[in-house]
DNA sequence: CGTAGATAGTCAAGCTGCTTGACCACTTCC
DNA sequence: GGAAGTGGTCAAGCAGCTTGACTATCTACG
């Protein structure tokens, strides 16, 4: 593969996930949730299941705990989570989802849904699930970050 | 497809992108170009053939005209681009890249292809192929702008 | 035990990159 | 040739992040 293919190719990577989170923002926004900003969405995915600590959160968005510590501190006033006692360290606190939270998770995972069903008509659903697979290989699991 | 599958994909396709350009990103540091970050890349693509306006290049990321004037000052201070008058219009002025932002330009496109064939080496060339294809139908063309 | 060092979290200050608003120079259109 | 539109810059302000310093708690080792 030729080095302009290979930048061609990024250019378009970069320009698919700019647009999804562009648009999942506006479906998530289109459904009533104001004050959120796409970061946000990303935190909830990290406490969805059981909640997690800050230094969770700053490990999994790739900052610093003292600007998840803020970003935290945001979804608290505006009620998406609430802080809890940590059950096996005082120093620590649980992050967990309110019930608002959930909803809001649920609205940014139909907007999600919503968005794939556009590019599946185009490109159509096999080529939908091949891209999840060749994705879900590329990058296993590491932090997401702003793709700038 | 379930909305939990969609938003798995759209976590993959973010973390992909957002690993892209830290290692592109981090191949062209490790080529000797300082002070450049990840948006000026994205601001050489779109100078590279011809040179372009600002307003050219704010469309392009998706910036304001003022954001990208004070990128484009930055860069001709580090010797990446050159403002030169506009043959056309004696309004605007053409911003075209110097031998420097070419050598940086190309630097970038070397790190891309390094990072491209190792994750072809993991899923396949094939995989890659279709992956590009399947990109360059979802988002043909746009401005190209932050994850988040 | 008890004390030294590591870890979770917050407070405070500062910086960077972006935005909005105002403005000038030039072009386009009637 | 005057009015509206467009390209670009200057200036001020803001949002989100960083570094640095500090407290409270946990862990480990003598």
């Amino acid at each position: 593969m030729q080095n302009s293919e290979a930048m061609a190719l990024s250019a378009a990577l970069l320009a698919a996930a700019g647009e999804l989170t562009q648009r999942i923002h506006e479906g998530v926004v289109a459904r009533g949730f104001e004050g959120v900003r796409p970061a946000h969405g990303f935190a909830f995915a990290r406490l969805a299941p059981d909640g997690a600590t800050v230094g969770d959160v700053a490990a999994h968005l790739g900052v610093t705990k003292q600007a998840a510590s803020q970003l935290v501190e945001e979804l608290v006033r505006k009620g998406y989570v609430e802080r809890r006692p940590h059950p096996d360290d005082a120093r620590a606190r649980l992050v967990v989802l309110t019930e608002l939270g959930w909803a809001c998770t649920r609205a940014a995972e139909e907007a999600a849904a919503d968005a794939v069903r556009a590019w599946a008509e185009v490109v159509g659903e096999d080529e939908m699930r091949a891209l999840h697979a060749c994705l879900a290989g590329i990058a296993p699991y590491g932090p997401i970050r702003p793709a700038w």
